[in-house]
DNA sequence: ACCCAGGAAATTC
DNA sequence: GAATTTCATGGG
């Protein structure tokens, strides 16, 4: 089993980017230890004193895992600057500074976030698992790969039961045909300017403005997207109320990632009054 | 029993 | 058109 250690990282915690809810595939074994599927790898990412090591990720290169992980970006001066705009902006980022934005697969991003509508973290999880567990593939003892719009190609809302996954089975079974029949092309999305890149997202069933700009920024590292959700609506409201989102500039999806853990960490700041 | 959950579609006003 | 209801499922 190959392993890749990569030394000297700064701005980089586990738990702050694996659980702040970008992400629905890595669950801690231990302290500063997750294992997780990534693409059609079950790997183990463990991270101490600044040095990650991945285990398990046989066939790929450590200049994959450096962008999965976006550890060639410089968060300390990124932080610096988004510091500058704002000073509640400054808390969040120093509330959780190893915070990260991963590189994810578009589709498992796209299809992560329709099952992410109306929904909680776990459940999330639990269907996203159970969605591997029917359609993809077994990679080890309780590891299967996300299943590929072509895997899941004829996919019905029936065949879809097992993931319990209610409404929007419907809503999955149509992001499969769309992508599958070319309507969508997920490649061309990502290099689109976003106006277009959202309208074209949205031209799936169950996919809004808020799914749209979540697939683009964990998927696609269109880092400019700024996704608002009820968290993100009342933080702006509350925390920002003269803030629009682009006064937080082309890293306004980093900044919305400290904005969001930091609110859901403290849930007593939005308690009426 | 009731309410809510990283929303969006359907319906109503 | 804007505001409200509904949509499955599970947990607190």
């Amino acid at each position: 089993m190959d392993t890749i250690i990569i030394d000297n990282i700064k701005d980089f915690n586990l738990q702050q980017t694996l659980e702040c809810g970008q992400c629905f595939r890595w669950d801690m074994v231990k302290e500063n230890s997750y294992n997780g599927v990534v693409l059609n790898k079950a790997v183990n990412a463990t991270l101490n004193n600044g040095a990650l090591t991945i285990t398990g990720c046989c066939h790929s290169h450590k200049d994959f895992w450096l962008d999965y992980f976006d550890l060639k970006a410089d968060y300390g001066k990124i932080r610096h600057d988004l510091s500058l705009i704002h000073p509640t902006l400054k808390e969040a980022a120093t509330y959780a500074p190893g915070i990260r934005i991963l590189n994810q697969d578009k589709w498992e991003a796209l299809c992560s976030f329709i099952i992410s509508q109306n929904n909680n973290i776990p459940r999330i999880k639990g269907i996203i698992s159970r969605l591997c567990g029917e359609f993809g593939n077994k990679i080890s003892d309780n590891a299967y790969t996300f299943p590929t719009p072509q895997e899941l190609k004829n996919v019905t809302i029936d065949d879809l039961q097992p993931l319990r996954s209610g409404f929007r089975a419907k809503y999955i079974v149509d992001a499969v045909e769309k992508v599958n029949s070319g309507e969508v092309c997920l490649d061309r999305i990502t290099t689109l300017p976003l106006p277009e890149a959202r309208e074209q997202l949205i031209k799936i069933k169950g996919v809004g403005v808020k799914v749209a700009d979540c697939t683009l920024l964990y998927g696609m590292h269109r880092l400019e997207c700024f996704p608002i959700d009820v968290w993100m609506r009342r933080a702006m409201e509350v925390l920002f109320p003269n803030v629009a989102p682009e006064d937080f500039g082309q890293y306004a999806g980093i900044a919305q990632q400290y904005i969001f853990h930091y609110s859901r960490m403290n849930p007593t700041l939005f308690e009426e009054k």
